[in-house]
DNA sequence: TTCCTATATTTGCATATAGCAAGTATATAC
DNA sequence: GTATATACTTGCTATATGCAAATATAGGAA
């Protein structure tokens, strides 16, 4: 063992698979948290109603820059947005050139309750740890995240679509 | 603390964001892993290119299933994978309406080397984890992916898409 | 055999997401 | 006051996706 630095191999992959499943399950309580609610929202635009509630009102290119996206990508989301009522478009009158993006009380609505269902389905979850566990569980998750984490936010674009498609009243799957 | 089931509140939502920084920085290894190719791959169409390698040869029902997409979708990942060498289609002659989708020898090039790539990223992230630590690390991963684990392959569709848009050449970002 | 039905895949259509390039409006610098 | 830079939008193209309809084939019944 010639290299100094760690170099495991099936340990690797054993790590991977432990990382995706819990991220898979976790996406997957994000969209059925998404796919409860009436309102017909993709993951990709939850998203960017969750980076609103947590930071306040974006210019455009800000948000573009906050998901990774270019501006042109940014515009149109919130073109969708719009449409469904969840944002407002309001051009600045110090700077005509930019706009700013606003939750309307009907995001707002939105995301509380994704939270709530969400939280419901990770107590859910949390539940079937044995209480000692819990708390290594988690410090270990952050011990992870935390020696992966010099990731710049740009990098993930993110891990978020279950649907582009059009609407999915039918919950057939 | 009237309720007998866990019920956190503050504490789920560190774990959220644990799990969701650790899946995000995998998912960064994963894209960066892809990028560095001169093939020119997106993740969902990647994930096509694991399922076949890791389970051999599929009709395009079973990749549909196995993908969590309806068969047309699947059919079309299948022509992109097929203009980009990557797959063949063949269909079956003891029942023609069966499609068998494979691996070329240029697809299972690339899975190597996006899991080689990977490989040394993961390396590199848990070579700043102390020793001590790594195993309760996979150890916790692995608890909480067991406890959240009652997902069914269908409902993560997933989460992987990185870039939808056209070739990324530029990698500008 | 012929016709009906079930199955496997593909194709047409619509929407969302995404990048690039060009266009528009506005601000700032010289 | 013109040139340049900035912020956003729009046009174009490609990927990803679902639904519905079309196509081809298989299998069973009359």
């Amino acid at each position: 063992m010639p290299n100094n630095s760690y170099s495991g191999s099936a340990e690797d992959d054993e790590l991977i698979d432990a990382v995706l499943a819990a991220s898979r399950a976790l996406v997957a309580v994000a969209a059925r948290s998404l796919n409860e609610l009436e309102e017909d929202v993709t993951l990709v635009q939850y998203r960017v109603l969750v980076e609103l509630a947590a930071r306040g009102p974006q210019f455009v290119a800000d948000l573009a820059d906050i998901l990774g996206v270019i501006p042109s990508t940014a515009t149109r989301m919130c073109d969708r947005l719009l449409t469904k009522g969840l944002i407002t478009r309001k051009r600045s009158t110090s700077d005509r050139r930019l706009v700013k993006v606003s939750l309307t009380q009907s995001g707002r609505n939105l995301i509380s309750q994704v939270t709530q269902k969400r939280r419901e389905e990770l107590s859910e979850i949390l539940s079937r740890i044995s209480p000692l566990e819990r708390e290594p569980v988690l410090n270990a998750l952050r011990t992870f995240a935390d020696a992966a984490g010099t990731v710049p936010e740009q990098e993930w674009s993110l891990g978020w679509r279950l649907s582009a498609g059009p609407r999915e009243e039918s919950k057939s799957q």
